[in-house]
DNA sequence: ATCTTCACTATCCATAAGGTGCGTATATAT
DNA sequence: ATATATACGCACCTTATGGATAGTGAAGAT
């Protein structure tokens, strides 16, 4: 019935239990898209990244390059200098999927326009409910 | 400096305070992946939809499908009918939506064993740990 | 009379996400 | 001696998220 829903590779990403579903939920994270497009160009420091990212916290940063370290989707180096310094860069895999990731950034970069009318249309929407 | 990376839009994901930066977030979600791509091939009524995406509770259902509606992704048709009959359909903006996320589902079906091996080779890294 | 269906809505609660601040190590500059 | 820069780890706390469960309404079947 779903055959075509596995596209073939027999992992099907609406049933809980498949590995896929664990990886649209790694997936499924703002700074997850945001620190794999930003390393999309080339290795980039720490300190580097904190600044693209406007609004990211260190833990948050630390905390999502350690997950896409775990997954094989980003490389860590560490150079044994002082200070101290460490570079991050997309595996293959990981440049793989900054393709696809960049596109949806893409599509929300040009969208946003026609989001927020929306978003506003049901706010006027739900406004004028009290005088229905 | 990073005129590439507005796209050519005046927008810039990578700032918190951009549209596009809350459209992101928007889509960083699980059920709004699944429930996007299982509305691609047409219309579903809410039953139907809980019964492909395994896992799912009417709650989070309910809530993901006010969200693509609110984001003019989704349109909603009630029946006046009793028992209630209400079906979900994707608008035009959901659509080309739809072949992106489409593309990611099928990423992470395609490079599931891949990640499950690479989590597997941190895990196994991190244990030998304390021989070392 | 009671049950069933369907699409919700409301409520509670456990977990997770995320923020803040402090500690660590050491070469270089003052 | 003290301060700085760098890339963290750790502990604590607050808030947000997601899940489980129960309830609603109204026609038709039993």
């Amino acid at each position: 019935m779903d055959s075509e829903d596995d596209c073939g590779f027999g992992y099907d990403a609406f049933r809980r239990t498949c590995p896929s579903h664990t990886v649209l939920e790694m997936l499924a994270s703002k700074w997850v898209y945001l620190v794999v497009c930003a390393l999309r160009k080339g290795r980039l420091r720490n300190g580097e990244l904190a600044r693209k990212l406007e609004g990211i916290t260190p833990k948050m940063l630390t905390q999502t390059l350690r997950v896409l370290e775990r997954d094989g989707l980003v490389r860590r180096e560490i150079f044994p200098v002082i200070p101290p310094r460490v570079e991050y860069e997309l595996t293959e895999l990981g440049q793989n999927l900054a393709g696809l990731l960049t596109q949806i950034r893409s599509w929300a970069e040009q969208h946003a326009p026609d989001i927020k009318d929306a978003r506003a249309r049901a706010i006027a929407e739900s406004e004028g409910d009290w005088a229905a």
